[in-house]
DNA sequence: GCCTCAGGGCCACAG
DNA sequence: CTGTGGCCCTGAGGC
């Protein structure tokens, strides 16, 4: 395969932003001229856009020009690298992401040649479950195996939230008296108040087992010849531990002291950053240096193989994450903090349709004073770990909005709820 | 030493 | 006047 063959292939993709023709690789990743350009104009005149409607808005090659806030964040939910533009303007030359460029091109050859070569033979290989087809973009991935399947038996349908069909209304069925007759917070006047979420946090080994019974029961059900593969394995691991995730907060005293509407709309919105934290801290407390550690700690990837097996998103996501898990790890991340970040994430203000904006932003509030006086107390040495917490909050959003957006480009997300806000408090911290 | 290609600048154009 | 986007210039790094 010559480099006019790969020329071609590059040039045929189209913008992850806009979904405009590619002109080459741009602050990180293959994209087209004109966001390209103004990628490069937000960064370099440090702009701060605002959306008029609800930060959703539709980015296609007629619309992008629309909504600037919309396409910036978009630009960096696919990738796209702030650092690469240059602080000092300098023209030409190369920049450090050089070695991603030959690895991303690699993969394009090597996919390629699968789709030349392997494919019409469709060989049973269970690593094609990794690539990404832009020829036939569902064929690797078997009819049986999508979340929105895994949902019929999934998260909120296990916890009784159904979404009305004909209205916005939501009905939550699940504990009608669980309000505390005291008023909010009541349960929580302990005098460690970071002691006592960590109380009724649920035990790791429960949710390994939980899963692990879960993907046995699945095998059962296939027969001998059938075997799940690695994507089927780990869609089925994420889905029980959004169902773990969900359990946890139904069980928490914090959220139990909200109305169901308000549970409802919080859980909605955050879903996939509760996956994405939940993902972040197994790495860093088990993780090992080059491998994607799984929920049952049986199963371990090397990263490696990912990269060169996964379509660009899927290892673009997987190089962010464990970028991310770098970070953390080098912060010392602990349990304590894990705990407060996904109470953080769950208790959104800014979400729209919350009935109680109050009752949440002071929850939110009180967790976040609990952070800061953990991390005072307990890394004294590392006076700004509390902040450099709460910077990491942006970029975990950003990966689990691309985390939704790849799962809603594999058709494997039909029926999860998508978020009606798109902004964290900690949004531009 | 030449070539490649990604980052920056320029400028016509649109709103 | 400001933002957009297509085109061209530049220069570090690879061969």
């Amino acid at each position: 395969m010559d480099t006019s063959f790969l020329e071609t292939l590059i040039l045929s993709e189209s913008c992850p932003v806009c979904g405009d023709r590619v002109s080459g690789y741009h602050y990180g990743l293959l994209t087209c001229e004109s966001c390209k350009g103004f990628f490069k104009r937000s960064v370099q005149n440090n702009k701060h856009y605002t959306c008029t409607e609800q930060q959703s808005c539709p980015m296609n090659r007629t619309q992008r020009k629309r909504c600037p806030y919309c396409r910036f964040q978009k630009c960096l939910a696919v990738g796209m690298k702030t650092e690469a533009v240059r602080a000092d303007r300098m023209r030409g030359g190369r920049n450090r992401f050089g070695p991603l460029y030959r690895r991303d091109r690699q993969i394009k050859l090597q996919r390629a040649d699968y789709q030349t070569n392997v494919a019409p033979y469709r060989i049973k290989m269970e690593t094609t479950i990794w690539h990404q087809s832009p020829l036939t973009p569902h064929d690797h991935y078997p009819a049986e195996l999508s979340l929105n399947a895994a949902m019929s038996s999934s998260a909120f349908q296990q916890c009784h939230i159904t979404q009305a069909s004909s209205s916005n209304a939501n009905i939550v069925d699940c504990d009608p008296d669980h309000a505390s007759p005291l008023g909010p917070f009541s349960s929580f006047l302990t005098p460690n108040f970071l002691d006592a979420l960590i109380e009724s946090e649920q035990d790791e080994s429960q949710l390994c087992a939980k899963v692990l019974s879960s993907l046995q029961r699945e095998q059962a059900n296939r027969g001998k010849h059938d075997c799940l593969n690695t994507f089927s394995i780990m869609c089925k691991m994420a889905d029980q531990t959004l169902f773990g995730l969900v359990e946890w907060a139904r069980n928490s005293a914090l959220f139990k002291e909200l109305k169901v509407e308000d549970q409802m709309v919080l859980l909605q919105n955050c879903w996939s950053e509760l996956l994405v934290l939940d993902h972040l801290y197994r790495q860093v407390t088990y993780g090992k240096e080059g491998c994607v550690y799984l929920v049952t700690g049986q199963q371990v990837i090397e990263v490696s193989t990912i990269i060169s097996q996964a379509g660009v998103t899927l290892s673009g996501l997987v190089s962010r994450t464990q970028d991310l898990v770098a970070k953390l790890k080098a912060l010392y991340f602990d349990r304590k903090e894990f705990v407060c970040l996904k109470y953080l994430v769950l208790f959104n203000p800014d979400v729209k349709a919350v009935l109680n904006r109050r009752q949440v932003e002071q929850t939110q509030e009180r967790v976040n004073r609990a952070l800061m006086e953990h991390t005072r107390q307990t890394h004294a040495g590392h006076a700004d770990k509390f902040g450099q917490l709460l910077l990491r909050l942006p970029e975990v959003r950003s990966i689990s909005l691309q985390v939704e957006e790849y799962l809603y480009q594999r058709h494997l997300l039909g029926t999860y709820p998508r978020r009606q806000c798109h902004q964290s408090p900690y949004h531009s911290a």
